[in-house]
DNA sequence: CTGTTAGCGCGTTCAA
DNA sequence: TTGAACGCGCTAACAG
């Protein structure tokens, strides 16, 4: 069970050599004869040598590690975001850890616990649905690590941020709806302890009051993102008595589904209601009506955090700057509000 | 920059106690009177205490930690395997952390490098459609840490993998059509540096062959999975002298993006062409018309290459067991190839 | 340019 | 039940 590891000592041993100039030569020191530098080097692959990290983590106490913590894998919208902060982390000589935490408290908590257990120099987080408490993540910044939130973000922490600009997104979103003749426009809103939620649902009430549309709160339903409840929800606000002639989602998996309870129904997408999203899954645009959504920069997004963290990782903890970076959506319309394209 | 790690000598010189007994009570050893244990254990909290992983896998040359390295992220197939992966792997008390190799050969020897270097107990893997050398997957073998191939398996290692039938899967793709009267069945097929994909043709051509359905060679494509590629082999298709009348494809994918084309062509889908495709990927359902394809049981493939994997760990080197679990698929039939379902 | 020494944080002997 | 001492593999001083 126990394996032999290779260790320094071994190529010394075979080379006739001290320990510290195998060290040395194994981590690029100039002091060094370059026939020593290579003899170490060939006897280090010819031994199948790996540098023990922990070792070497346990000396600088650094882990040269950068951790992922998401909320769930499930829409592809995360995935690539772990794509972008992987290819950026890399490139700076960095590994990452990545944990998913199934859109639940608990398992958060335990995923940062595995990330402070494996030391990691700085993480980078979008929180659960669930998530109301921050101790968890507090004390990160007590111990000195770096954390830099993306897209679910803490508001009460004072720390770096990206994320999309959500208000101008559902603006955006809701201009367009009264563009194409729409009057009624429901939102369909994600649950309060998202900032992004907010963000949103701020934006929808702006636009609307900018085009002197009355608020009616009967169109606005927060949700807590649960898909199978969508159904419950469209069915409520078609057998109001003054239904909605538009619906705008929080996200995308949440429009998707309203469009497929409403073929269900009958109604035409969208001349009797128009539907418009947020995230430009991929499925957007392949759906029957396509999708009009917000497309997010989404591997962008992850190198942006990436760059963040490695400047916080560069400072002083005195010196930590809480920039907050938001990135712009881009409207994409489909057929979902406008028939008539293609 | 360095902050300052709370070790067991804080808790110890806090306590006035010696450092082993803080660590044995940590460790919850026996021999430690309660009080010492319940008062150490409080001030540990007291302090933010973490055990630092890297000093306990110096010693007990054990990281406690499994890595998963899956070929993309892209498609919501491996995101699924690591969930199930993932709790399969928690609830056994493992960490993990997970990298994706981008559909690349050499960022996949990048993150098995990796894996080494963090002295993983373990690993599972898919291979990326490039890899065709193994070598850096046998230095795991020759080092004595255990390694589990899952989906997309490495043929010339004996060691434990995980597969879904394949051979049957495409087996009864193509019974299935056969049943509905089709008889020109194309087959987009994968590459061979997968021997998934050689399953899977395999499957196919028998099938045909058990029901007296001549081969046409014209008739079988293999491709490199670039989705971007399968309009021109579906326009190809179509322009043959005698076209198909039913196309099998590799995955889910393949399947629609090949809908997407035959129907911006105008073709009838089933009337014309069926389609079939292979993994119930979430879009399939939702797609118009949705597709007929098999299912796999997603997190369970990844729940029991972690069986496996533990399995090995448990073992001495010269006590491993290659064993190959094959898990099987199911048929779903929808309107891509029978058009009257609802 | 190279060898020697100390010690990173912790688990684990061996004594007491 | 506790304490002291050793060493995991490696880097970073300090001497040559």
């Amino acid at each position: 069970m126990k394996s032999h590891q290779i260790t320094i000592i071994d190529i010394a041993k075979a080379l006739g050599i001290s320990k510290s100039t195998v060290s040395r030569a194994l981590t690029g020191n100039p002091n060094i004869k370059s026939e020593t530098m290579e003899a170490v080097i060939e006897m280090a692959k010819k031994l199948d040598y790996q540098r023990n990290l922990h070792a070497i983590s346990l000396i600088t106490r650094k882990s040269n590690t950068i951790g992922i913590i998401v909320p769930e894998f499930l829409s592809s919208y995360f995935p690539k975001v772990v794509i972008g902060a992987q290819a950026a982390a890399t490139a700076a000589g960095y590994n990452v850890i990545i944990s998913q935490s199934n859109e639940t408290y608990a398992t958060e908590v335990a995923n940062t616990q595995v990330m402070l257990a494996n030391q990691v120099d700085g993480i980078i987080v979008s929180m659960t649905k669930e998530t109301l408490n921050y101790d968890h993540f507090k004390i990160f910044q007590r111990k000195g690590i770096p954390i830099v939130f993306f897209n679910r973000v803490c508001d009460e922490m004072a720390v770096p941020k990206v994320m999309v600009d959500d208000y101008d997104g559902a603006f955006k979103a809701v201009e367009h709806l009264l563009s194409t003749g729409k009057r009624r426009i429901a939102h369909l809103a994600g649950p309060n302890s998202l900032s992004m939620s907010v963000r949103r649902l701020n934006g929808y009430l702006d636009a609307l009051k900018k085009n002197n549309i009355p608020i009616d709160e009967d169109l606005i339903i927060p949700y807590d993102l649960t898909i199978g409840k969508v159904k419950i929800y469209v069915n409520h606000l078609l057998q109001l008595k003054h239904p909605p002639d538009a619906i705008f989602a929080i996200n995308d998996p949440t429009a998707i589904e309203t469009i497929l309870v409403i073929k269900k129904i009958g109604l035409r997408i969208p001349q009797d209601i128009a539907i418009v999203g947020f995230s430009n899954d991929y499925i957007s645009s392949i759906i029957e009506p396509s999708l009009t959504t917000l497309s997010q920069p989404v591997e962008k997004i992850g190198e942006t955090a990436i760059t963040l963290l490695l400047d916080q990782m560069n400072r002083n903890v005195s010196d930590w700057k809480a920039v907050t970076k938001v990135l712009k959506t881009d409207l994409v319309i489909r057929n979902s509000t406008v028939a008539s394209l293609l």
